[in-house]
Parts: C-alpha cells; structure tokens; sequence
DNA sequence: CGTTTAATTGAGGAAAGTCAAGTGAAGTGG
DNA sequence: CCACTTCACTTGACTTTCCTCAATTAAACG
C-alpha cells in the first residue's frame, strides 16, 4: 500500500496508522450504514465486501486479499455503502481517514498515492460491470480465476495455486449466477484440463487455456 | 460539482477551468489509452463512458449528464480506461488534474469535494454492479428509468419526464441485455400503464409500480 | 424527401436458473 | 479423539428467461 513514499515519508506513514485489528471468520469489519470513520488495508487473510438491496438481496461486490485497500466505499457521504465480511480469521490495519487526509495535503506522494487507489478502484469496478453485463458464465469464471491468480502474483505469491475462501454460492454472487453454475463451471474447467479443484483449493493447469475461454 | 466551497474559493477553481470544450454527437471526448491530463464536467447535453474488452466486445459503463463528473478512470495509471462519447452534441468545462490537485493541498474543502466526487464514483459503480449481478431484466429497466428520473431531480429538472439521448442497444449494453430486450420491457411498462415512451422520450406515469418492479 | 439508422415485434432456441437428491468436508461437543 | 451435526459442494432433470434471427415499422439526418 505505501508505494512509492521517500524514506523520510513513511514513518509519517506508520504513527498514522494507529492500530491493528483482528476480525473473525465470518465476523463484520464494518457494516453498510456504518459511520466511517477510517480506511483498512488487509495484513493477512481476506475479505469480501457485500451489498444489500432494499429488498434483502445480497451481492458481493468485492474481494480483498492481503495487502489490499478497503473502506473506500465509505468516502462519498460518511457512512458505509457496503459491509466488510472476513473470509477466513483476517486482520487489518486501520488509518484514520481525517489524519489521512491531513497528511495528503502536506505529503505530495502520500495524495498521489490515495488518488491512484481510489482510481484503480473505480476502473476495478468498471472491469467487473464489464464481466458482469458482457460475458458468458464460463468466461466470467474463467476471467475471475484470472484476477485473483494474478493479484496472488503481484503480492508475491504462486500465481499458479492458491486457497480460494469464498464458497461457491460468494462467488456466483460476485460473479451474478448460480452456486450450481459456478460448480459445474468449475467441474467442466477440470475436466478440460484448465484447472485442478479440490474444494477451496485451485490450481491453474493451463493458464493459456484459461485466458482463451 | 462546486459545492461546499466558501466565496473566496469559488474564484480559485474558476480559475482552473481553463477552457470549455465542444464535443459532437458521437465523439470521444477521450479514449481508452488517451494519457490522463483532465478531469471533466459536462456542462450540457449527455455522455456515455463506454470499456473495451481485449477481443474486441465493447460495454457501456456509465451516463453522465449534464453537471455530472467524468474522466476520473484516469487517475490510476495516467491512462484513460475507459472513452466518453458524446450522446448529443454536448459542452464539458475542462479541469486540469495536475491544478486540481495542488488546490486540493491548499483548500481543505476542494479535496474534500474531489474525494466526495471519487466516493461517489465508487458507490454508484458498486450499485451496478447488483443491477448487473442480481436483477432481472424488468428490474434493471426499472432501476435505470428511476435512476435517470433521480439525477433529473437532483439536477432540478423534471424527474418524471425526460429525453433520454441512449439508443436501446446503449441501454442494452449499460443493463447487460440486449437491445431487443429492452426494447420489450419498455414496451411491457408501457402496457401496464407504468410508463410512456415515444422513442427517446420518456414519461413515468406510476412511480410507485416502477419501483415496486 | 429519400436514405440511413433506430425501434418494435414475433418465433424459435440456447444458456443459465430452479428444485432436488446425494456426497463430502468441516466444525462442535461429548 | 471420535461421533455427530451442520454446512458446503456436486450432479442430474426440468423450467424459465433471455438471446438470436428475421421481418417490419418508425424516426432521424443530410
């Protein structure tokens, strides 16, 4: 998250953020309608972020691994648009948004470095209304796998074999189908040689084979 | 756009706005891998952000209308993401980034307003994300017309009658359907007395029936 | 005023959803 | 630590929604 600050910057940086917190499998970062407060950026574990239509429908919007941003949806009128659920037993770091702001009107880099993440939000959301309102369901699963392998390779991880915490039913929420479609998707992957599922755990088989679905 | 700006600030972000600029029916503003130097306000008439996929599929992503924000799919990599193209012959104010973001460190409430801007980008993405993921097609019809009739509103035009300058395959390609499907539901609303449309223009007549679709 | 582009409507087909049953994994308490 | 309960996942059969293709009508633009 602190990219591209002087060395002189970032202890600045670190008395900001004030404290770490653990959260629960399961269990709520903050929840839509929460005040907010501050911003999170995930140390370990992941989270996925969830909103609720009136009607009690739910999506998940979002997910978060290790090393990633979350908070921002908070930013537009000071309360939580969407809830922040842990995958699996996470914890983050949190920094107060008000000091935040402070620090990116003296710091320079420290503002660049808040615009591109709320940038690089936005055209993530972009991406996925892409996915969501132009691809088939194997080309949405396929693109999905493809995401997440390679923000395991830009955290320094195997982009090739990763633990995946979401279930199915998370998944074809984010993705807008079906538990049983994103199963048999996945089922069908397999069989085609392009990937090897065991439950939670994936591994890309043929990665090539992955992106020309 | 400059809202909550005390009087003496108001002259400093006039003084940003270098120019105005002219955009014809069916021109891009900007295009996807144009470099990233301007945000926008459309000052009249409408536009549509429109994302490319890489074999070639293109998705609309967003409608602005008059007063409303655009280009912030720039920020995070320098790059436009996304192009804008015009839906009328419209006008937009330019405002230089690099300018914004020097008064941002020297205006408290202009970075305030600018983040305010960027949350909302975040939140509204977010909500089409479920149009997108969880609606069925009368829903997502009904949530764009009351969408559109809100920014009307807030705009203080008519909320209940206006000219919307997409063609059926635009809103298609916004809703994630296809434009003989739209064109369909609209014609269904019509029937069950929710709606009148003569084309591009439209009237809502129930708006309670709309919103309970 | 004619030509091009957009919109409507119908018929048939395909993709994904629903419902249901069965299997496997994981977490809990004795 | 094992048995039990619960939750997650898989797979099949059937249904529904939306898409595709096609023909016609209406609107917009030069």
């Amino acid at each position: 998250m602190p990219q591209g600050l002087s060395p002189d910057e970032l202890p600045k940086l670190e008395a900001l953020i004030c404290t770490a917190r653990s959260v629960q499998r399961g269990e709520a970062l903050y929840r839509s309608g929460d005040r907010f407060d501050n911003i999170y950026a995930v140390r370990s574990g992941s989270m996925k972020t969830v909103m609720a239509h009136r009607d009690g429908r739910e999506q998940v919007t979002g997910l978060r691994l290790a090393g990633e941003a979350l908070g921002l949806d908070g930013m537009s009128d000071d309360v939580h648009a969407c809830s922040a659920v842990a995958l699996e037993d996470s914890t983050v770091c949190i920094v107060p948004y008000s000091a935040l702001k402070s620090l990116c009107r003296e710091i320079n880099s420290m503002q660049e470095r808040l615009h591109k993440l709320l940038g690089e939000q936005i055209v993530r959301e972009a991406g996925q209304m892409m996915v969501l309102g132009s691809l088939s369901a194997d080309e949405r699963v396929a693109a999905f796998l493809l995401d997440v392998s390679q923000r395991n390779a830009q955290r320094g991880y195997s982009s090739a074999e990763f633990n995946l915490r979401m279930t199915r039913e998370d998944m074809g929420s984010y993705l807008g189908m079906t538990l049983e479609t994103v199963s048999r998707t996945l089922s069908r992957f397999q069989k085609r040689g392009l990937i090897d599922t065991q439950g939670k755990h994936i591994r890309i088989v043929d990665l090539e084979g992955l992106q020309r679905v």
